[in-house]
RNA sequence: GCCCGAGUGGCGGAAUGGUAGACGCAGCGGAUUCAAAAUCCGCCGGUAGCGAUACCGUGCGAGUUCGAGUCUCGCCUCGGGCACCA
C-alpha cells in the first residue's frame, strides 16, 4: 500500500489497541494518575462535529499524558434523562427509555470509529437504574444531613396542557404546544441548600487557578455577594396590620434621593392588598402571567401600580414616599421590596419618568463639566463604586468620596442612628430540583398523612420508574399511575403516596465524574477508588456550562463530602477546566415562492468560481456567514460521512488545526480536504523511507536532529498549553523540513519516527502506521513521549531587529550570547542608525537581549 | 435589561509589551504530463514606485509606553449565560 487508505488502517489499529487493552484505566499506586474528562453528551441519537472536537481535545490530552507515564482515566457516559425523550414519546408514541437506549447504541457506534482512547468498560447512562439508585441514596443521605428541604416556588404553568413548562417551552408568554397564556403558579418543591455554601463557593474560586478567569468571574457574579443596608420604612397607615416595609439596598448612600418604594407582586403586602382591591388583584394577576425567567422580567416594560399607600422617610418623618407594586421586583432577592432612586439607577429612572415621580441627584461627577443631571433630562448617573464623586445630598461623611466610601459611611450612620443594619446578602438562590416529569430520577420519598414526608428505605432502592406509562394525556404519567404512586408509608405502613416529582437532570450531571471512578460500586462511590482517581485533572466542555453545571457540581462535591461519599480534598472536583468553542458552518439559503427562506445542506450545494449553486436545480444560493450548526438551518456536517470519506484522523486533525480550541472553528470542505492531503503526504514520506538504514551522521543529519528537537519542544508546549492549533502548525513546518532535508535516509526515518510520536495524540491511526512502517518498537500508543534535548535547542546567533523611534529600520546578526554593551556598539555602527543620528547622540538606547533594539533620536 | 467573552490579509488563524500576518486554505506563476488528476517548486496585507524603498495597516475613538494586536478608559458589532434546554 503506497497510498494512505484510512478505511484499511483505522479499524486495524483500533483492534490492536483493544487487544493490548491500551485504554483500560488501571488503579496503579506505583504510577501518578491523570483523570481527563469531557462533559458527557446528551444522547440525541447522532454525533455532531462539535462532539468530535470536544472528545478529540480530551483524547489528545489523554494520549499525551499516557505517553508521559501517567495512569490515565478517560471515561465516557450518557446524560440520558431529560425532556427530549419525553417529547419524542409524545410526538411518536414510543417510550422514552426505548428512544434513549436506541440513541445511545447509535451514538456509541458513531463514536467508536473515531479511535478515542476511552475506557469503555466504565460506560454508564444516568437513566440506568444502577446509577440512579445511587443518586437516590445520595438524596436520602443529603436529606438527613439537612441539605435538602421543601418550600413553595413558582413555575410556568400551562393551564390547557395542565403541565409545568420549562422556560424554553414558553414562547412569547404562551405554551409551545397549547398556545395558551402561561401562568406563574406556586408549587411545593424540593430544594438543595446551595445558598448555605454561597460564601464558601465564592471564596474557593480563588483556588481554581487552572480555570479560565472568565468562568470564575461569571460564577462570582452569579453568587453575587453584596453588602448593603437593611431597614424599614414605616407605613403611614397600618393597612391590614402591616406597619412597615422592610427593604434592602446596596446603595444606602442614595437614600436622600429616594422617590418611591417598590414591592414585588408576590410580596405579602401586595397579596394582602389584592384581597380587597380588584384593581390590584388584576395588576398582580397580570404580573404573574409573565414568565419566571430573570431575562423576561428585566426586558419587560417596567410597570407599576400605585397602591395609594405611603411610607415615611427614615430621616424625615414628614417626607412621604408612595408605595408601588412593580413588575420588575423579585420576591426571591433581598426582601422583595426596594426604594427607588431614579437619579442613580436606569431602571428606577425609567419607572419614575413613566409615573411622574421626582428625580433627585444625591451625587454628581467631581468634574461636573458637561454633565446633564438626570433631573434635567440626562441619563441615570451610575458611576463605578470605586469612582470619587461629589455628594450633593449626602448624609454621612465627606462631600467628595468614592461610592464605596459613601456606602460604608451611610451604613455606619444608619446603624448608629438605629435606622437599619448593614447586612451581607447573596444573589445565589437555593437550587430547586423538583421536576413534574416522568423521564428523570424519581425522588425517593413517600408522603404519609401521619408521618409527613418519609424517605424510602435504603434497602428498597432504587425506586424504579414504572415502564407501563403513556404520554397520550397531558400531565405527568407518574401522577396518574395508581400502583406506582399509591404505596404504604415506609415508617408506619399506612396507605401513602409516592412523591411524583423527579429530579432536575443537573443532579445527574453533578456527580457522574465521581461515579466514573467506580461505576459499578454498590454505594455511590468507592472511597479507595475515588481517593486514587479524583480529582478530575482536566475537565473539558462548553462555555454554556460555565455557571450552572459547574456550580452545582462544586456544591455536590461538598455535599458528598459531608455525607461521607468523597474525601475532603475533593470539594473542588475539577482541578483544571477548559472551555472549548463551537463548530460553525456557513448557511446556504434560497427563497420559496412566498419569499420565505429555505435552507440547504452543504452536500446539496456546489461552489463554483461565479458563486454557489444548488446541485440539482442550479439555482443561485445565498451564503450566510458561519453560525453554530443547527438542524433548522441545515448548516450541519455529519461526522459519520466525514469519517467514511476521509477517515477519523482527518476529522480529528482538521478540528484541532484550524482555530484555537477555546474559539469557534468553522468547518469547511476545503479545510478537511487539505487535512486529508497533508496526512497523505506524511504517509508517503514514511513509505519512501521504509527500508532506510541507520543515520550516517553528517552535517545535514545533525541539522535535522536539531529541527527534530525543536519540533518536540514546540509541539509539547502547544499540547501542554491547550494550543493544539499551534502544535499542528509546527508539525506542518516539521514535515516541510523533513521533505526538504538533504539528510541521510536513516536520519530522515529517525525524524519521521519522532513525527509519528508527535502526531499520535491527534492522528493516532496514521501515527501507528508510520511507526510500524519505520520499524518502531511496539505501539506508538504505548511508547514514551520524546524529550527535547536542551543542548540542541540553543541557536548560535540571532537576528535582532533595529528600531529607530519605534519603527523597524534594519537588522543585526549577533551571537546569541552577545552582551548588551557589545550589541550597543554594533548598533551604533549600523548604517541606518548612523544616518538617523546624523552625527548626534541617541537620546535613549534600549537593548532587549535576544529580542530587539530601539534607538530613540 | 444584567453578567461574561470575541473582533488581525480574500478566508481560518500566529505573535512572554519587542520584526504584525507563523502555519494552513483560496489565488497567481512555473515544473512534470500528449492532456488532466495527483505531486513538486516559487509568489502572495494595502497604496505609490521599474526598483531600492516610503507611507498606511490588528472593529472605532482616546490614553499609558522608547515601543501597543497585546495594557487602561469610552464606544460599535457579533456570540455565550440569565436559575425548568442540556
Amino acid at each position: 500500500m503506497s497510498r494512505l487508505i484510512p478505511s484499511e488502517i483505522e479499524p486495524k489499529w483500533q483492534a490492536a489497541w483493544d487487544d493490548a487493552e491500551c485504554f483500560r484505566a488501571v488503579h496503579d499506586p506505583e504510577r501518578p494518575k491523570y483523570y481527563v474528562l469531557e462533559m458527557f453528551p446528551y444522547p440525541s441519537g447522532r454525533i455532531h462535529i462539535g462532539h468530535v472536537r470536544n472528545y478529540t481535545m480530551g483524547d489528545v490530552i489523554a494520549r499525551y499524558k499516557s505517553s508521559c507515564g501517567f495512569s490515565v482515566l478517560h471515561p465516557m457516559g450518557w446524560d440520558a434523562f431529560g425532556m427530549p425523550a419525553e417529547n419524542a414519546a409524545m410526538a411518536s408514541g414510543g417510550h422514552p427509555a426505548t428512544w434513549t437506549y436506541d440513541n445511545i447504541r447509535e451514538m456509541r457506534a458513531q463514536m467508536k470509529p473515531l479511535g478515542l482512547s476511552i475506557d469503555w468498560t466504565r460506560e454508564f447512562a444516568t437513566c440506568d437504574p444502577e446509577y440512579y439508585a445511587q443518586q437516590q441514596r445520595l438524596f436520602i443521605d443529603m436529606l438527613e444531613e439537612g441539605l435538602i428541604y421543601r418550600k413553595a416556588a413558582v413555575v410556568n404553568w400551562d393551564p390547557v396542557d395542565m403541565t409545568v413548562l420549562a422556560n424554553e417551552q414558553v414562547e412569547n408568554g404562551r405554551g409551545w404546544r397549547s398556545g395558551a397564556l402561561v401562568e406563574r403558579r406556586e408549587l411545593t418543591q424540593w430544594f438543595f441548600k446551595i445558598s448555605d455554601f454561597a460564601e464558601e463557593l465564592l471564596e474557593a474560586l480563588d483556588g481554581l487557578e487552572k480555570w479560565p478567569e472568565k468562568v470564575r468571574l461569571m460564577q462570582a457574579n452569579w453568587i453575587g455577594k453584596s453588602r448593603g443596608l437593611q431597614f424599614a420604612f414605616s407605613l403611614v397607615d397600618d393597612p391590614d396590620g402591616f406597619d412597615r416595609v422592610e427593604v434592602y439596598t446596596t446603595r444606602p448612600d442614595t437614600l436622600m434621593g429616594a422617590s418611591f418604594v417598590g414591592i414585588s407582586p408576590d410580596h405579602p403586602l401586595a397579596k394582602a392588598l389584592e384581597k380587597d382591591n380588584a384593581e390590584i388583584a388584576a395588576f398582580n394577576a397580570e404580573c404573574r402571567r409573565m414568565g419566571t425567567s430573570e431575562e423576561e422580567l428585566e426586558t419587560a416594560e417596567k410597570r407599576g401600580f400605585d397602591t395609594g399607600l405611603t411610607v415615611r422617610h427614615p430621616f424625615d418623618t414628614a417626607w412621604e414616599l408612595p408605595v408601588y407594586i412593580a413588575n420588575f421586583i423579585l420576591m426571591d432577592y433581598g426582601t422583595g421590596a426596594i426604594f427607588g432612586c431614579p437619579a442613580h439607577d436606569a431602571r428606577d429612572l425609567e419607572f419614575a419618568r413613566k409615573y411622574d415621580l421626582p428625580v433627585v441627584s444625591t451625587f454628581e461627577p467631581l468634574d461636573a463639566e458637561g454633565f446633564v443631571a438626570p433631573d434635567d433630562g440626562g441619563d441615570a448617573y451610575v458611576p463605578q463604586k470605586s469612582e470619587k464623586v461629589s455628594y450633593v445630598k449626602g448624609f454621612a461623611g465627606d462631600e467628595a468620596q468614592t461610592g464605596s466610601q459613601g456606602i460604608d459611611a451611610a451604613i455606619a450612620f444608619c446603624e448608629d442612628s438605629g435606622v437599619g443594619r448593614g447586612v451581607t446578602k447573596f444573589r445565589l438562590r437555593d437550587w430547586g430540583l423538583s421536576r413534574q416529569r416522568y423521564w428523570g430520577c424519581p425522588i425517593p420519598v413517600v408522603h404519609c398523612s401521619t408521618c409527613g414526608t418519609v424517605p424510602e428505605k435504603r434497602e428498597n432502592l432504587p425506586v424504579r420508574l414504572p415502564d407501563d406509562v403513556s404520554f397520550d394525556q397531558p400531565g405527568n404519567p407518574l401522577d396518574r399511575h395508581p400502583t406506582w404512586r399509591d404505596v404504604p408509608c415506609p415508617k408506619c405502613g399506612a396507605p401513602a403516596k409516592r412523591e411524583t416529582d423527579t429530579m432536575d437532570t443537573f443532579v445527574d450531571s453533578s456527580w457522574y465524574f465521581a461515579r466514573f471512578t467506580a461505576p459499578h460500586a454498590e454505594t455511590p462511590t468507592n472511597m479507595a477508588e475515588a481517593g486514587y482517581w479524583m480529582n478530575v485533572d482536566q475537565y473539558i466542555g462548553g462555555i454554556e456550562h460555565a455557571i450552572l453545571h459547574l456550580l452545582y457540581s462544586r456544591f455536590f462535591a461538598r455535599a458528598m463530602h459531608l455525607t461521607g461519599h468523597l474525601p475532603e480534598r475533593c470539594k473542588e472536583p475539577f482541578e483544571a477546566l477548559f472551555t472549548q468553542g463551537m463548530v460553525t458552518h456557513e448557511i446556504y439559503q434560497t427563497r420559496d415562492a412566498q419569499d420565505r427562506p429555505v435552507y440547504h445542506l452543504p452536500e446539496d450545494v456546489e461552489r463554483r468560481d461565479d458563486g454557489v449553486f444548488l446541485r440539482d436545480t442550479g439555482a443561485a444560493v445565498e451564503v450566510i456567514p458561519s453560525a453554530k450548526m443547527s438542524k433548522s438551518k441545515k448548516n450541519v456536517v455529519d461526522p459519520v460521512a466525514i469519517v467514511e470519506s476521509y477517515g477519523a484522523d482527518t476529522a480529528r486533525w482538521f478540528v484541532m488545526s484550524d482555530s484555537p480550541p477555546e474559539r469557534d472553528v468553522e468547518w469547511t470542505a476545503a479545510g478537511a480536504e487539505a487535512a486529508f492531503k497533508h496526512l497523505g503526504r506524511v504517509y508517503r514520506i514514511a513509505f519512501e523511507l521504509k527500508d532506510a538504514g541507520a543515520p550516517e551522521g553528517g552535517a545535514e543529519d545533525a541539522a535535522l536532529e536539531r529541527a527534530t528537537h525543536r519540533a518536540i519542544a514546540d509541539v509539547t508546549e502547544g499540547i501542554e498549553g491547550f494550543a493544539f492549533n499551534t502544535s499542528i502548525a509546527k508539525l506542518y513546518g516539521f514535515t516541510n523540513t523533513i521533505a526538504k532535508s538533504k539528510a541521510s535516509a536513516g536520519a530522515r526515518a529517525q525524524a519521521m519516527r519522532t513525527m509519528a510520536q508527535l502526531m499520535s495524540p491527534m492522528t493516532p491511526h496514521l501515527a501507528e502506521e508510520v511507526w510500524s512502517l519505520l520499524a518502531g518498537e511496539g505501539l506508538v500508543a504505548q511508547a514514551a513521549w520524546p524529550k527535547a534535548d536542551p543542548a540542541l535547542l540553543v541557536e548560535d546567533s540571532v537576528t535582532l531587529p533595529i528600531q529607530i523611534n519605534g519603527k523597524r529600520r534594519g537588522e543585526l546578526e549577533v551571537a546569541a550570547d552577545a552582551d548588551k554593551a557589545a550589541v550597543e556598539t554594533l548598533v551604533l555602527e549600523h548604517p541606518a542608525v548612523v544616518k538617523a543620528l546624523d552625527g548626534g547622540q541617541p537620546k535613549k538606547l534600549i537593548v532587549v537581549p535576544g529580542r530587539i533594539v530601539n534607538v530613540v533620536v
